[in-house]
DNA sequence: TCATTTAACGTTTTT
DNA sequence: CGTTAAATGA
């Protein structure tokens, strides 16, 4: 027990013997924050403080609670695999799967409920939106579903919103929210943001349901409190109501996901929410070099918004960070290459101590190609997420129709697959008669053979799928998930309905089988036990740092990881700020944060690498050199850098003025001679793209359009 | 009903 | 430029 406490330094020891009431823990970057909480829970365990059922630690990530089980385990001589021994450890998302499949039925919510991922939620949107016969453009299927998340997290009610939507996007989303939420109760289906929101729900109106959570979870720490929304605050709050023992980690200099409706105030607030609480601020860097935490300070000092802090280390001085001026893109790949080359052929490095970051996937593709080309191995982490793969998507709809059969986005998803005759005609039919019987799905399914409205074939084809599902239901009931799998995959001839010959079918085949034997790993979790784990995880679960691989990713996918060289690419105004947050003095805070994110992976060496051209939606750009660059270094401003500062300088209304242009700036309401009033999406030097009420979108040079200001 | 062509679009995405 | 979703034709 006392080597719990011995390795700490003064502020991580303070942090762990903290342990009744509210705490807060300003963990900075690097500072030993997952160290200090899985120390406070091997602290609270060891003295008898708790037992381990008693303890509840949410983390951001699968991968981040799979860790510190691990760490845990290791600290308490335990096996890590034996999880009867553990507290509670897993994101949100997981505990409140646990406390509704508990506690759902209550509110209603069907204990065999199923997860809606995004595309089954965009999915969703698309019907509805041709039901209401909505053609307008700017309803983005996309953009409506970002405005009802953004609801959800905010923990507001169709109704509610339905008061205060104002734009004409907002009363499109205002329609669709309330047929949103019956389709998905329908489908006895809930989204990401109503495992949280119904959680809160239940917890608020079922006092018998939330004293036995609360008692169950008599302690309850928080990662990357950072990070959480509305809903999820809420959640904490009831969760820890009456006995406050409440301890929060987090930094909010690396607060990068707040359009994910994330509030850093949330934990600069802390003190105030929850009074008497003690805040302890872990200041001592471990991970980086003087010369790393001195650039990356330079830089977040340029937030207003924000606590104050300051890290030191007592790691030597290493390198100074690198900035470097390539011409292209292309550029960039070859500087990387060149570098990692020397580097591992020196025998100083490995591949495994290289990591790339950039600011949007679309840029790993040049520089992937650049690698290849000079064979170097790495890896990408993001991108297409292996149950993202249509093959797997297809089946794991299968999966999710034959535990909840009322589920209609996997029907419609499967109902056809491989081709059964049943095309849009049938299936609405099918729908209208389902409809004017008051049938379920599941229901009218069993009794199509009594629909008239369908051709024979139709009928007989919709009836073999139902008795398909049928007999796999009771397959599901006896036998082990992957020869359910197997079995499906047997049934539908699946292989053969893959294979078309191409390269690509192949893979796709590889797939499959990887599906199953990742469901005989699965195989004790049962059937509904393996569908929460595949929508619940993340790519990012999955990786493991190797030493045989360079790592590609985004600097949102590197929060949390580290790396002895670090290369950003990209420090360019547009790319990084990327050029949807020049205007918005928030959203530009967000990038810096990004920045100082990625900046704070490196252990050894920085080098940030920006060019003076690059391919940009099938054209060359020409992007000033990025402003975090010059925050860094002063003197780094050469040639045309000059002028970035004046052109996006925060006016009083974020205005741009740029010389013998019309003043305006994004978000400006304007009127056009033809097109009628709009306002304005987005700007690029002349170039506007503006959104009309009736007209739709369109791109305008400004300097000759007729638009002017209004309001 | 499916395969091919055309048009639109373009940030990040812990769950 | 490359991808993806809608639209069209066989």
């Amino acid at each position: 027990m006392q080597q719990i406490i011995e390795e700490l330094n003064p502020g991580q020891r303070e942090a762990v013997e903290t342990t009744d009431g509210p705490l807060l823990v300003l963990a900075g970057a690097g500072s030993g924050k997952t160290k200090t909480l899985t120390h406070r829970i091997a602290y609270l365990v060891a003295n008898g403080l708790a037992a381990p059922e008693n303890i509840l630690a949410v983390t951001f990530t699968n991968k981040a609670a799979g860790e510190m089980r691990a760490r845990l385990a290791s600290i308490l001589g335990m096996d890590s695999a034996h999880r009867g021994f553990m507290p509670y450890m897993g994101t949100f998302h997981g505990v409140c799967v646990r406390i509704l499949r508990q506690d759902g039925p209550a509110l209603g919510v069907d204990s065999n409920f199923v997860i809606f991922d995004d595309s089954d939620r965009l999915a969703t949107i698309r019907q509805i939106l041709k039901q209401l016969g909505v053609v307008d453009k700017q309803a983005s299927p996309r953009a409506i579903l970002n405005l009802i998340s953004g609801a959800k997290n905010e923990l507001i009610e169709p109704q509610t919103y339905a008061q205060f939507a104002s734009t004409p996007v907002q009363k499109v989303a205002s329609q669709v929210y309330p047929k949103y939420n019956r389709q998905l109760s329908q489908a006895q289906a809930l989204d990401f943001d109503d495992l949280i929101g119904k959680t809160v729900e239940l917890l608020t109106n079922y006092p018998e349901v939330s004293k036995k959570w609360r008692s169950q979870f008599g302690y309850v720490m928080i990662d990357e409190y950072q990070d959480t929304n509305n809903a999820q605050y809420r959640l904490v709050k009831l969760l820890v109501d009456k006995h406050n023992n409440l301890a929060v980690v987090g930094d909010d200099w690396q607060s990068i996901y707040s359009w994910r409706g994330a509030d850093f105030k949330t934990i600069l607030n802390f003190d105030n929410d929850y009074p008497n609480a003690k805040v302890v601020k872990l200041e001592q860097n471990y991970r980086s070099t003087q010369e790393i935490l001195d650039a990356a300070d330079k830089v977040i000092k340029n937030n207003k918004n924000r606590s104050d802090k300051k890290l030191w280390t007592d790691v030597k001085s290493g390198k100074p960070v690198a900035i470097e001026r390539v011409g292209d893109d292309r550029g960039e790949g070859e500087y990387i290459v060149s570098k990692i080359k020397t580097d591992v052929a020196s025998g100083k490095r490995e591949y495994g101590d290289f990591a790339v970051l950039y600011r949007t996937n679309a840029q790993s593709r040049s520089l992937e190609e650049t690698l290849v080309r000079y064979g170097i191995p790495y890896k990408i982490v993001g991108g297409v997420r292996f149950y993202d793969r249509k093959e797997i998507k297809d089946l794991i709809a299968y999966l999710r129709y034959i535990y909840q059969p009322e589920d209609q986005s996997s029907f419609l998803r499967v109902v056809n697959l491989p081709t059964r005759g049943i095309g849009q005609k049938s299936l609405s039919n099918f729908f209208e008669w389902q409809a004017a019987n008051n049938y379920s799905l599941w229901q009218a399914l069993q009794l199509v053979q009594q629909c008239k409205s369908l051709t024979t074939k139709a009928r007989t084809s919709l009836n073999g799928f139902a008795q398909l599902i049928k007999s796999l239901q009771a397959l599901a009931e006896e036998s082990k998930l992957d020869q359910l799998i197997e079995m499906l995959v047997n049934r539908l001839n699946y292989f053969d309905y893959l294979d078309d010959g191409s390269l690509q079918s192949a893979d796709r085949i590889e797939n499959v089988k990887e599906l199953v034997s990742v469901a005989k790993e699965y195989a004790e979790l049962g059937l509904p036990g393996f569908l929460e784990e595949v929508s619940l995880v993340s790519d990012l679960d999955g990786y493991e740092q190797s030493a045989q691989a360079v790592t590609l990713m985004t600097l949102h996918a590197a929060k949390g990881l580290e790396f002895p060289v670090v290369m950003m690419v990209g420090l360019e105004e547009s790319v990084l700020p990327h050029s949807r947050a020049l205007y918005e003095q928030s959203e530009m805070e967000e990038e810096r944060r990004l920045c100082y994110v990625g900046m704070t992976r490196a252990k050894e060496e920085l080098i940030m690498l920006h060019a003076e051209r690059r391919m940009l939606y099938g054209g060359v750009q020409h992007n000033q050199p990025s402003r975090f660059l010059s925050e860094i270094d002063e003197d780094y401003l050469d040639s045309a850098q000059t002028s970035y500062a004046q052109v996006f300088e925060f006016g009083p209304k974020d205005a741009v003025s740029t010389i013998g242009l019309p003043e305006l700036a994004v978000r400006d309401q304007v009127e056009h001679q033809v097109f009628g009033q709009g306002i304005i999406h987005a700007l690029d030097g002349e170039i506007a793209t503006i959104n009309f009420f009736k007209a739709g979108q369109k791109k305008l040079n400004i300097a000759f359009a007729p638009v002017k200001k209004i309001g």
